[in-house]
DNA sequence: CAGTGGTCTAGACCACTTT
DNA sequence: AAGTGGTCTAGACCACTGA
């Protein structure tokens, strides 16, 4: 086991995998001291890992008692607190997603839009709309803006297939480091109704969101409508201590 | 400083009053070091805090260059991975909010709500139906559904109005863990249109929940509807390392 | 009372940014 | 080169569970 991704990480993928294949016993994982001196690495090492499976919610612990296996939280597919491409969310719901691009376009900021992004009113932007189909099925419908500023590379409509943050990367020499994301429901217009083939004025959870880089500065807003009858999110909230 | 909460939670919220107060020169934090000696705990300790303060979005971190208030990340009232009362979360987003029951009854479980509460189906199960005001306004519709068999004190209306995880400790020595919660846009059907003051049809976002006690027993079902135009939900969605 | 997870420390070294 | 955050270790002690 050598660097990148660094120990924690290691282990705590060791540990899911094996959890993933049932390794371990009545669901019960070995005690901290044991993974310690089995695996060769510190007590804390595990601990930092353990604790990530426990906040994804693949584990939990129960002081003096021990740690188990979490099969309700094991049902997480796409962890919210975490970027994935859409490709990724819909494979790991088991589908395997085609995408296709429909827009393409440059249009002026407008007012909300400019202040989100801080650029000025009426800068151009670059739009990107994509939809992901499972079996002719569309199950997410994505629009990107970046500003045209920002893009340094010339591109195809290719390279906007990818996704958005390697595009960002690519095109933009920008690393994306979170979003700051809203949950919306809407009644779906028309436009989104069109190209997610629903009915008008289906209600639909959508994601308003803003994309900011390793510098902490505002590059990307992005706009995704989600079937909900083909793809739900599942999160885990916790107790905190009081 | 000592006991109750750890330290660790101690130094998460004195830095996190401090950075609300604007007490950081420049939104810049001070070294983990100067930090650690200023208020006499290990650099173990002062990371732990950060590292929380960054994932709730508070910070955010540069490795060679220092640690700085992330303005964006503080607009996040009510952080999705936790559990909080709606009392509470319509405090964070400034309102004063008022409670009233709308359903307090008894009903046989339906078949999946008995899978998912581990009981058999038809067993009897004590639903609870709450609206959160705020002026006048209704914000919040929740419906909570707990087995009868885990009641095991007498209670009146007024304890009904307690949050949930009051009434599991009071009413059914039972402490919540956590929730795993689904997020369903819903298209507002008659009887929720009507308790939220909202026309038929309006896209509500709406949790599904499942509440587990410590010992990972599922001990409660919670269906919530929300006004979308009262009360948005926003989280932090972070690139994770590969 | 033995064994488990929870908290905290002190210190070493590395990777990266800034000057 | 100096200073910052990132990783990892070894070890001490505490709090809680369960036989």
């Amino acid at each position: 086991m050598r660097r990148s991704p660094n120990l924690t990480e290691q282990v705590r993928r060791h540990l899911k995998d094996q959890i993933l294949r049932e390794g371990f016993a009545d669901g019960r994982i070995p005690p901290e001291t044991e993974l310690a001196a089995d695996l060769g690495v510190s007590r804390t090492t595990i601990r930092d890992a353990l604790g990530r499976l426990e906040s994804e919610g693949a584990i939990y612990r129960r002081q003096g008692a021990g740690t188990f296996v979490n099969d309700a939280g094991l049902q997480i597919r796409s962890p919210l607190e975490e970027i994935w491409s859409y490709e990724e969310a819909l494979e790991a719901h088991g589908y395997t997603p085609s995408v296709e691009i429909v827009a393409l376009d440059t249009e002026p900021a407008t007012p909300s839009l400019a202040e989100s992004l801080s650029i000025a009113s009426g800068d151009p932007v670059l739009v990107i709309g994509k939809v992901f189909r499972e079996d002719g099925d569309p199950v997410v419908l994505a629009y990107n803006r970046i500003p045209e500023q920002l893009v340094q590379e010339p591109f195809t409509e290719d390279d906007c297939l990818a996704p958005i943050y390697d595009f960002l990367e690519a095109q933009c020499r920008r690393y994306l480091g979170y979003y700051l994301s809203d949950l919306v429901p809407v009644s779906a217009p028309r436009s989104v109704a069109d190209q997610l083939q629903v009915r008008r004025g289906t209600a639909l959870l959508s994601f308003d969101e803003i994309g900011y880089d390793r510098d902490n500065i505002a590059v990307l807003q992005a706009t995704s409508y989600f079937r909900d009858d083909l793809l739900r999110f599942r999160l885990i909230r916790r107790q905190v201590e009081s």
